[in-house]
DNA sequence: GCACAGGATTGATGTGCATCAATGGATTGG
DNA sequence: CCAATCCATTGATGCACATCAATCCTGTGC
């Protein structure tokens, strides 16, 4: 699980501090502004940039209902990404130093806050091991594949959904060029592996999509046998 | 501060389990067992690698004394990475229940495991945006001089230093192969910004190296700062 | 001394992707 | 409706890097 649980939720309803609503293109947090508040996604979908110079800005990663934006910022006491809406979004505002008084007086709390952390560093790690991926194809399959997954979590559909992001941020996050996401979306349709109009993706042969994502298996069975 | 401070490590020590002594080419802790403890490093230096898969590794982090190993294995009570020693090491096991207990009668080092998550955290975006760097050398650039930059904090010569590590090692944590490793250690040799022979560096030009691993722009405004 | 192994270096060649460029839908506003 | 804009798609070309391969250096054990 990406967020809190229902009971924890119950008691962190009484630190939220405020509801905001953003609006599709709009910044639920800048870039190196002070950290005061985690931000828990109630509705909507967000995408995260890390910008290293001003016309340098890199996506991180894509957020959906039920997970925290800004834990990053708690060490440097400012955020380092920018949180952008990719839809209409409404978060709830989790002031931090609230939430600290919480894990104090409970301690499941407190272990909620740890592992959402060691969550956040182990998401960090995947995106790693995806961009060691050498080839194109195969970052777009576990990009896809782990899309899938999220909004199946969620109880949407697994195999067709709507893309919320645009190609260059896609591009962005995966670590190419957005023409070349284009291409590999191209080779997927080719390939009968998917049906893509625009933003619109179905997903019709997930195995092989997997063996994309994650190749070779073949390959170590015979170096085991 | 990647490490604790010394009124925190006071109270720390009164938790350390033991002290391990690991020797170069053995593992601290492998991947995919039990999570119980953090790392400290007292001495040494280790690599992490994380293995999604049989032969496929990718090392994700260089660490040394002074710094933690393990956060990201608190919430899937499970390490995730591999933790290799890359010469003799020496390591305090702290159990993260009695972390847990500590940080909940004491404030300030609450406060501070928060920010070893955090911190944790922003390292790994770090790297993320270092892969985001298209070039082979940029990346090569930022990696000695981020190295440097850690010798230095720990009063060692920032300009000149033995690497612990590989080519092969160094080109698996850029995501690059270990020969293009090579021509680009070549290249920044031939340009005349460092003197290279096999794993002994000195660093002579600091400024090009920085202006090759942040081109143009964000330069002058670290040079601002 | 020698052989051997692991790592580093350098060369030759092929390829996946960046880059530049043109076109086509889709959406928005006048 | 048309212009303007954004996004997506597709083509052509060059380059950076992967890949395969040979050699060298250094340390280790016999």
């Amino acid at each position: 699980m990406t967020g809190l649980d229902r009971e924890d939720l119950n008691r962190v309803d009484q630190v939220v501090l405020a509801r905001h609503r953003t609006e599709a293109g709009q910044a639920v947090f800048a870039a190196d502004t002070p950290f005061q508040s985690l931000y828990a996604i109630r509705t909507g979908f967000v995408k995260t940039c890390a910008c290293s110079g001003p016309d340098k800005r890199q996506v991180t990663g894509f957020h959906m209902a039920g997970e925290l934006l800004g834990l990053d910022g708690v060490g440097a006491s400012q955020h380092r990404v920018k949180a952008t809406a990719l839809e209409d979004t409404e978060v709830c505002e989790l002031p931090f130093e609230a939430l600290e008084q919480l894990a104090r007086d409970c301690e499941p709390m407190q272990r909620r806050l740890y592992t959402l952390f060691s969550d956040e560093l182990a998401r960090s790690k995947n995106l790693i091991m995806l961009l060691g991926a050498k080839q194109c194809e195969q970052r777009l399959a576990s990009f896809l594949l782990e899309l899938s997954g999220k909004l199946c979590e969620r109880r949407f559909s697994r195999s067709e959904f709507v893309l919320r992001m645009t190609r260059k941020d896609i591009g962005s996050f995966l670590g190419v060029e957005y023409e070349t996401v284009c291409r590999s979306f191209a080779r997927f349709v080719d390939l009968g592996l998917i049906e893509a109009q625009r933003r619109h993706v179905r997903i019709i042969d997930f195995d092989t999509l997997q063996d994309i994502a994650t190749p070779e298996a073949v390959t170590s069975m015979l170096h085991a046998a």
